[in-house]
DNA sequence: TTAGAATAATTCGGTTCCGAAACAACAACT
DNA sequence: AGTTGTTGTTTCGGAACCGAATTATTCTAA
């Protein structure tokens, strides 16, 4: 199960990733904020601030302000939890979809060139 | 040639490899010091300022400042090519491999540990 | 019902980053 | 020599970010 890959390739996927996204990406996100989006998109939901926080290890307003930018951005949207009035839910948005998808398209060329 | 990943699989992978680097990485990285710090490792020498802004298509300043950052952590240093005293050579340091090692394994772990 | 806990947001001061422009040092060429 | 071009750095004002503390709202449980 799983891929192997030697040390030099996956320093190399890294690298072209990475030159990829600084390339292309406007939006210019964090690792921090990355990260969230892709946990929203990714675990099963739902999403609160303080779940993030914990996850991701950071405080609260960290989490806070990132969904402010991404929000702005439209690559997320909270909703208030009507079970639970204090929490806020975080949820995907076509945008943020979309955006995650070129994200995706990225790795897997970069993978496919990868010399083995 | 090449890996051969689904959307799925490659949004996962960079979910975990974001998730181990926020985490881990106290030295806290950007995007674009990342993208420097790799290329100076991977790519054949010698690396210029300038030859670093055309490669990531940004600024000169821009270079100049994430060397800065860098230097003071020891991941890369500065060195005046006597050639052409204009120019300033980017070189590798023995931190700047062991911090890359470092995260050439996360790739490793969480590409081994995907179900294909 | 009321006191305390929990949640998310906001404020605060300080730091860092950015892009554009100006700058200093050096090279190249007439 | 002198002029022009190149290279890397610095400066400047504005914007974004951080951690810690505070606030407002909502829930919970005595």
């Amino acid at each position: 199960m799983g891929i192997e890959l030697s040390l030099s390739n996956a320093l190399w996927l890294l690298h072209d990733i990475s030159l990829d996204i600084v390339h292309d990406d406007d939006k210019d996100l964090s690792p921090r904020q990355l990260t969230i989006l892709l946990t929203v998109y990714l675990e099963t939901p739902p999403h609160t601030v303080r779940g993030l926080a914990e996850k991701l290890q950071v405080s609260k307003p960290v989490i806070t302000r990132a969904l402010d930018a991404m929000s702005v951005a439209g690559l997320l949207k909270r909703r208030r939890d009507n079970e639970d009035k204090r929490n806020v839910l975080v949820q995907r948005t076509v945008a943020g979809a979309l955006y995650l998808e070129g994200l995706a398209e990225i790795v897997q060329n970069r993978a496919a060139d990868l010399r083995i």
